[in-house]
DNA sequence: ACTAACGGGACGCCCCGTTAGT
DNA sequence: ACTAACGGGGCGTCCCGTTAGT
């Protein structure tokens, strides 16, 4: 749910038109790349004009900003509402499934994605930063997991956090290249089955397999 | 007589302006996204105007259908090289490295792997069919792994293959992403020091990692 | 009764807000030209939002026609009042000199006379009245300063009286150029100085030109 | 006649569309302000499309600026050609009778003062030159009068050709707003006759006047 | 054969003046 | 009096033919 706490008076409309615009941007820099998405076509798509999108977005960098924001807000609740669970594993395998969700439903979250690692000169800081984040919560998770028993506690905790964050990305880039994220959740679970037994102490093993199972099998 | 020795000037010439173009593109292309890159900034890098550009090639598209092609040739000779070496595991982990190098030191494997990527829907069918022919790759490796006593052979040979394509291209992403390629070797090294021992069996375990580490730090 | 006094409050924040955006476009037509200057920074500087430039004046051109007005109204009273004055030539120096003070310190004043010299198929007619007025106002003191016995009385009183509009004029434009108006003042008694001896009667000329000397050094 | 020589090829039908661009841009820029004239217009005038356009000018601006480079050319030429003359007096009459002619016949001259005297800001440094030059011819025409004897010789050199200039600009302005130039001649021939008493020597008098009086009315 | 100069349309983004709704 | 939205271009400039030289 979007902040509108900032409203004054009458913003009803305004705050369901930028939610709108924001919408046709997430459709629009989700599927073109930042210069072949068209300020023009997104006005279309959420049925403004285009001196309405200038009234709340200062220019198409600017919108693209905003998008990559909520990208942003949207996908840390995922790592930070399951840092919460007391299961380090288990949080990370839900993180992931979680945010595959994201990925494919929703059009905002694979904008900001798209928009961070392929125009980042563009924006500059915003790419770095998704991805380091992720790394400290993946450092979390593993700490979790060591303490929970689950993970071999000889591994460098920042070493394997980066691997699976690597993994993970990769995993989501050629699903996205290969069938544009429709077999995200298979592929993601066929990796964590071959990377699980790389720092996973063996008694979990089984266990922790066949609860990635059930987890990317709803 | 005459008039094929002057041509054959010609074509030499040509040639040359050719290649001048060919790796203006691809700086332009690696370092800009497809719209974003300019046909006359590219011409001028080139040393040439952009009336020789139109003569060599027929438009923007075209331009940068040959530098996926000719990073798409580049990168497979890594591989099809590598395949031909008897040790499995070994192969790959060269492939990786020889890779990374063409990656952070050639504009024209970065330009081909950005274009392929980011730009799919504007060559259509290049997208998958390098990741196609990667993940075939490593099927060969991890297969030539397993009959070397170095895979352990319980391992499900597609899936292994797939997942390390996937970390690879994680891997790189995320290096592009931080550091603009410069930190891909001892990411890369990591990752294997990881990755390994999920499919490796014990015992040659320490000796994969030491080449894992010669082959990074050269 | 109750209402009247609320509108009494009502009209005097309407008639501040009024001068505070005419002060605004003020500054705005001094410094830039008709279309340069944006209504937005015109309200921000004003301190008033769009709406509340709209509720007072029904567009830009009326704005500007209302600056044009306001400066004609300042303007005129200098000539007007100098009028009474007995002595012709006198009052024509004096309001020379007032009318440099309200150039050089009233962006109105600038902007009246900007946009009515370089807009003026914005406002048509609004170009010609006021050089029509000066000249007029000049004859009336040429007139008198040849019954005073300051000025040749052989002298065509229009001509003189133009001839003098279009110096000031020209002053003005010149210092304008060269120095934003900042040596308005001496190039004015320089004017005067070498003007004055082609048509006042030579027995004056010592006294007057002292006259010019001690009015625009003040 | 403009100047060719740069030219390298085939750039006959380059220089007849980039006059054609510059006299439409006179015509514009002579008419409405800087932001009033709109590139399109201009164009079409020139018979030619933007793009066009844009291939001899990089923008709006760097038109403008062509612009005020040509009629500054072709005003400084009256000038430096009446230098040449030995008579001082007669060469500055001459002169303003040149300047009025290019002014009331051609665009580009107009257009060139207009820029430079009301979108000083877009421009900098074009503004004082113009006058700074036109005040020093001036000055070196008076110094010559003195030393013909038409001139009296205690007058400040500077003072007076200041005062030519800022007289011929104000007659100049006015014209401009209540003929749109049309009288310019006949405001001049008033003009000098009205200044010539200021500093000529009485002996000369009569002659210069017939003198003005021949030149204005050709 | 190959290159260079030149010109042509086509939008894209920006942003501006202005009007509804409250 | 203010927030929100609307159309309407303007400038920049891009990608690309076409014509003329060498």
């Amino acid at each position: 749910v979007a902040n509108r706490s900032k409203s004054h008076v009458k913003q009803e409309r305004a705050f369901v038109t930028r939610e709108a615009i924001l919408r046709a941007a997430g459709i629009a820099f989700s599927t073109l790349s930042f210069s072949e998405a068209k300020l023009l076509n997104i006005a279309e798509e959420a049925g403004v004009t285009q001196g309405a999108l200038y009234f709340h977005f200062a220019s198409k960098n600017d919108l693209a900003v905003e998008v990559i924001k909520r990208q942003h807000e949207t996908s840390s609740v995922a790592g930070y509402e399951q840092l919460k669970d007391p299961r380090g594993i288990e949080g990370l395998i839900i993180s992931s499934q979680i945010l595959a969700k994201q990925i494919t439903t929703d059009p905002i979250v694979r904008a900001g994605l798209r928009l961070s690692t392929e125009s980042s000169n563009l924006f500059p800081g915003y790419v770095e930063v998704p991805y380091q984040d992720w790394i400290e919560n993946c450092e979390k998770f593993v700490r979790k997991g060591i303490s929970d028993g689950d993970i071999i506690d000889s591994v460098d905790v920042f070493e394997v956090g980066t691997f699976i964050m690597e993994s993970f990305t990769g995993t989501q880039v050629v699903s996205q290249a290969m069938t544009h994220w429709a077999d995200l959740p298979q592929r993601l679970e066929q990796m964590w089955k071959i990377m699980l037994p790389a720092f996973v102490v063996p008694e979990r093993k089984a266990e922790l397999l066949a609860l990635v199972k059930s987890y990317f099998q709803n």
